[in-house]
DNA sequence: CATGAATGAGTTTTCATTCAT
DNA sequence: TATGAATGAAAACTCATTCAT
């Protein structure tokens, strides 16, 4: 890795957790400034302008998380422990997340919807990215026999999803954990009435 | 209604649908001073600076959506119809809802969150509020002995609206209604499997 | 005294202390209307613009001073006593003139010379007016003998007033009434050393 | 001397003047923008707000006149020659103090007093400062036997600023000089008759 | 005649971005 | 390549004043 990427990487690092605390359009070049000590020309050097750091550091937020996913998920040892697992995830990191400013997912889909669309495409990828993901997870548990042969693999990963997403939603508004562990009791009984053969 | 009151009613009623599609923090008072005609004095003589005017506007975005469920409520004849006919609500009302924003609740609370705080506490109230219709519904069949008597009222609230927005949210990215009838789908799946005796 | 005139010196009874205290550009409508309890239009029925009312208000601020300057200077028995009494006025009143801005014209006249011209003529003449006060007390004490003949009264007039100025300058400044007794003191030498025959 | 430091010493030497002509509260950014023909964004870049600029220029007018002081101090050959320096400096400078604005203690001490409280603390030192000066000037004398050794240093010292300050009052708003001169006589009068062995 | 809603030019300040060094 | 001073447009908000009601 040059120095050049280096940088980059850096002031990605930096400036993440920021965009999602404050969202994109509330962070400035000089909140970024102040928490990466670099200069003005030296971020612009690295990304053509705020827009391409956003959407560099709502990548990196993502894989973030994604990447814990991905492991808790490689981690378990059938698809209904690694959908739980999936659920569990949440459940265990809230305090984390909501530190951090909540799932990236959701806070960059409210502000790209519709005013910063240049944010959308890539909203729009990881979003995809998550649902494969599930999608996936069930589609091995049906190939694996483990789930019923019946089950839409794609509407069951964005049910769970959507659950997933709604719930962290309104505990993070209530400041409530309660709402993410009725989300894990429901996703677990999907997995065993509905999923499981 | 003074005329005090009704240039009160006037800038909420143009700004609220701006402030819901481009965000609180996005919407300046140029824009609205534009969709408005008015000159910026005109509205701070209303309102005492732009976050009372965010609030006003945000409870009147909510105010829309609650007053339309709230009849589509009253009209239905049994708890589960209501249910019904609060997820077919969203169902119906997709593209106006999505050309104007979006859920007004969504949007909010992943703005208020962190940055716009002074925004916490109304839309806290308001979640609290549809929560609670909700909630009553679910109530009013469990005494009409429609609904069976150990259902946790406050938790299916949740649950429901949870995936109502949890849908909407997916349903808005991806551009596709696919969603929401996953969402109506499961919704009649939960009144008929495990609220109706 | 008509009800217009009654209402126009209610509103510079109300307005003359924020104009000595803030400073009379300082002081906005809007901190008027707040002390009056009035609205706009009843301030615009009584006085042309801002600048009509700070003058009176002015003006008020210095009669109020004025009028007790002169029964102090009446109720003196001799020249000399008249002008210990002019003196000691300040003293006496330190807190509360210090309370409601300081001296009136001190203010009036840093503020009036460069930037709020439409003062100056009223500065000048409530000034003139001190000085011809303090000019006559002494003038009283070279025609009744008590004061040397060639007493140069218009130059003592200024000399005490200056002293008087400088003083209560800094004292408030500095937060300390020591210098008004420093005032105090070299007014009484200069009467005994330089007036008294 | 690096380019910003420069920069900020232009727009301080630019925008003294007009502070102490116009006062600190009606002198805008846009009478800075217009006298340095530089952006607000240039200004903002030097000072992290107008009050800071405001208390830089107060200094550096105070600065101008104290250097001048300094000097003519300096020059005199014994505490006397000193003292009526410091007085013929009012006399000998009162056309240009006058069309700059006066002395900027006696502008800013009025200003500051009750609503720019934050230049408070600045004209407090700067008071203090000349006060010492007048006062180390006197007690230089009472060392070396020039004046008498019962004199007290720091009351004649703000005795003679006072009546300094109270005749530059006088003399700027009646827009005459012989209240200059009444002033410097008086002050060699307290050297002769009180100072000097 | 008094009201107070509205005006429009003004205020201070921050923004993303550029470019000579 | 990196710097950081400078830009210019836009932000939120206040002002003295007017005028239809």
């Amino acid at each position: 890795m040059g120095k050049a990427e280096r940088t980059r990487a850096f002031i990605i690092q930096k400036s993440a957790p920021l965009f999602n605390i404050k969202g994109y359009e509330n962070t400035s070049l000089s909140d970024i400034q102040e928490v990466t000590k670099l200069t003005k020309g030296a971020i612009y050097g690295n990304f053509k302008d705020k827009n391409e750091l956003a959407i560099a550091s709502f990548e990196y937020n993502c894989s973030r998380v994604f990447s814990e996913i991905e492991s808790v998920l490689a981690e378990a040892c059938s698809a209904k422990e690694a959908l739980l697992a999936f659920s569990n995830f949440y459940v265990k990191n809230w305090k984390n997340l909501s530190a951090s400013g909540g799932c990236p997912i959701l806070n960059a889909a409210v502000e790209a919807d519709d005013s910063l669309t240049f944010l959308k495409g890539s909203v729009r990828n990881n979003m995809e990215y998550i649902l494969g993901l599930l999608k996936s997870t069930i589609e091995k548990g049906i190939c694996s026999l483990e789930f019923r042969s019946d089950v839409h693999a794609g509407e069951y990963a964005s049910l769970i999803f959507s659950i997933v997403e709604g719930n962290i939603l309104i505990a993070k508004m209530m400041n409530h954990p309660k709402y993410l562990s009725i989300m894990d009791r429901r996703i677990r009984l999907i997995i065993e009435k509905e999923l499981l053969r």
